[in-house]
DNA sequence: CAGACTGGTTTGCAGCGCAAACTAGCAAGA
DNA sequence: TCTTGCTAGTTTGCGCTGCAAACCAGTCTG
């Protein structure tokens, strides 16, 4: 036997090679709005994605880690504002994660 | 102002809302290969996975605690054999983690 | 009986996400 | 001018989790 004796399931162990830095929930709302937005504010992700300050901070610093998007600080008047640009590395990411989910998902449709 | 400016981006807040029982990459990936197979053995899935015993091990560990699918171990002659079934609610689990994956990612589209 | 193999389970630890605490600057009141 | 409070974030602490490595029970071979 030997165990292909079902079908092979091609694309499922793509799953396995999930970029974690994107897969993580937090990050993909977050890249999915700015892949979707040229440029973005971050009182904008807090209230779209309903993150805390906190836990947004945190997110971006790590995708701003990875490279997959850029922050931007200015002032609003003598407001502090922090806006955040999706890299062309992110994109990549994120479209290679989009890719390799469906690829493993779709084989159980 | 109160931040509806842009377009309302409603599905992306479901990202937020993914079962982390089914969204871990080794878990989705033995949930999405038991969808599709009635019964399967744990060698099987050690093999189309690519996953260590100890870690399929424990990824089915927390899958039987939550519910999402049960274990029955049995002997095919003297050598034990272990086998999973995937439960009702493990199926509604991953079609609803599905829908929400789908509903928040389409939107970059 | 010793040693190796099969089929798993348990353990230990590093890393991560989250909430809560903290910080810095601005504004208004007393 | 102190101080009280708001805005806009950052940092800290901790509990949980996934992974690799160690372990274990039973079988087979020499």
């Amino acid at each position: 036997m030997s165990g292909s004796v079902s079908r092979p399931k091609p694309g499922v162990r793509a799953l396995l090679e999930l970029d974690r830095l994107v897969h993580e929930p937090a990050r993909l709302a977050i890249l999915t709005i700015l892949a979707a937005a040229e440029e973005v504010e971050f009182l904008f992700l807090e209230e779209t994605t309903g993150l805390t300050r906190g836990n947004l901070s945190s997110h971006l610093s790590k995708l701003e880690a990875g490279a997959y998007l850029t922050v931007k600080k200015s002032f609003r008047g003598k407001i502090p504002a922090t806006s955040c640009r999706i890299t062309r590395e992110g994109r990549r990411a994120l479209d290679g994660y989009r890719r390799r989910l469906f690829d493993g998902l779709d084989l159980a449709e």
